[in-house]
DNA sequence: CCAAAAGTGTTCAACTTACACCCATGT
DNA sequence: ACATGGGTGTAAGTTGAACACTTTTGG
């Protein structure tokens, strides 16, 4: 009961950051260097995760995880995988890592995957241990354990939500720019969008609210902000059937 | 090792079944009779499932279930939520249900959840124990546990895939007709479609073959056969950027 | 005045929706 | 002959895609 480490089950967390140019993840360094050598060992990155405690819901784990990172409660978040191969943690490298960490190699380790989302700038990563820090996902460092394939559904997951559901709104500032919001789907999708055509779109959506608030200190036409109003897209969300067969 | 049960990991299926007429789902009876009295102390339905071995992957736990209920291997599953929230198994009834079939009901089990698609009539269920049978969706008996949420949540996973993936044939014949299909869709999303614009949607879907056998044995003009080309669709899937912002 | 990003309309093609009747078969 | 579900086309409205120039600000 209470703090105690459940062996079997843990949570690993894709922390997706825009920071108005490109997409990040937060990676943690596991480095093992051999102290009389000075040798490398281990020299990779990992996803923030971490065994479940008994009795904890997987959730709160997750939450934990993410506010040990950025100190923000409420952060987006969403489960979207869960990886549970007995030959996940078993090649070589892990196991000894495991053994280094004082962990059980032998364990067969289920873990519950969740991605959230963040605006980059307004986020502090704390360090604790292990050097957190934000890493492009188009220039990525070799991933640990299954990490990489985690990595790829949680894109995919992202990806997909991200087309019946507003949830861009979480990786901006409660203020944004359209140009700002283009971008980011630009960024996610891997793709370039035509402006005028992004903005008639955003004009039939009674949720994006236009402030009359501009942008300040631009050395160039300042652009009017915008903000999500979560009250009206409950109103006009549209529940679509649009199968594609 | 072996075929030792993990205490703390579970995985449970839901089932889906189109039977041409509507969508069903495969539960089992969690019945308990005080013997002397003939009092039932519990009688509700829980979906299929099953505690993994130690050391067996969760897919392959699932497809055990799937095997043990249906004698087909090779069924479509698709791993889509776990639930781990330590009071799930904490009711009452539960917790003596749990006493009774031997488990001990402190542990938290976390439990990762498949759904599977099936044509009704291609199936036949395997008796071995608490009566497994299918069940319409639109008209269900209580649920243990958490499985009234997890089936929900099933249910949204499945009209979400369908929306992007043609895996509707999966609950078909393999040689299906169109007014098939079309209630398939209408079935899955509790709507009506109108049969010449759904035919024209169709006859865009070069994956979708006509073939030029026809129904037999009808008592009205027999409908053309078409099948599903997978590999017309690997070449012709759309992978769409279709956000809805 | 220059650089930088904001903001704005039109046209064409593709798709969606609504809607009604004849056809082939078994009984 | 009749009951049953199969099969077909058109017109109007909506949405998606392509495309270029003017505006506002800071330096």
């Amino acid at each position: 009961m209470g703090k105690e480490e459940h062996p079997n089950i843990s949570v690993d967390c894709v922390i997706f950051g825009f920071d108005f140019e490109k997409l990040n993840v937060i990676l943690i360094e596991r480095k093992l260097i051999e102290p009389d050598t000075g040798k490398r060992l281990i020299n990779d990155y990992t996803l923030p995760g971490a065994h479940i405690f008994k009795d904890e819901p997987l959730k709160k784990a997750a939450q934990r995880i993410l506010y040990d990172l950025t100190g923000l409660h409420d952060i987006y978040l969403e489960q979207f995988y869960t990886v549970g191969d007995p030959a996940r943690l078993k090649n070589p490298v892990d196991q000894f890592w495991l053994e280094c960490i004082g962990k059980d190699p032998a364990e067969h380790v289920v873990s519950v995957c969740y991605f959230s989302l963040l605006n980059c700038n307004q986020v502090t990563i704390q360090h604790k241990e292990r050097n957190p820090r934000w890493y492009p996902l188009k220039d990525l460092p070799v991933l640990a354990f299954d990490h990489a394939h985690i990595l790829d559904k949680a894109m995919t997951a992202l990806r997909r939500k991200l087309q019946y559901e507003p949830i861009g709104f979480e990786m901006l500032p409660d203020k944004f720019t359209l140009s700002q919001l283009q971008k980011l789907y630009e960024v996610v999708f891997d793709t370039t969008i035509d402006k005028r055509n992004f903005r008639k779109k955003i004009a039939r959506l009674k949720y994006l609210v236009q402030l009359d608030e501009k942008q300040q200190g631009v050395s160039h036409k300042p652009a009017r902000y915008y903000i999500f109003s979560n009250e009206e897209y409950k109103k006009t969300r549209n529940n679509i059937l649009n199968f594609t067969i």
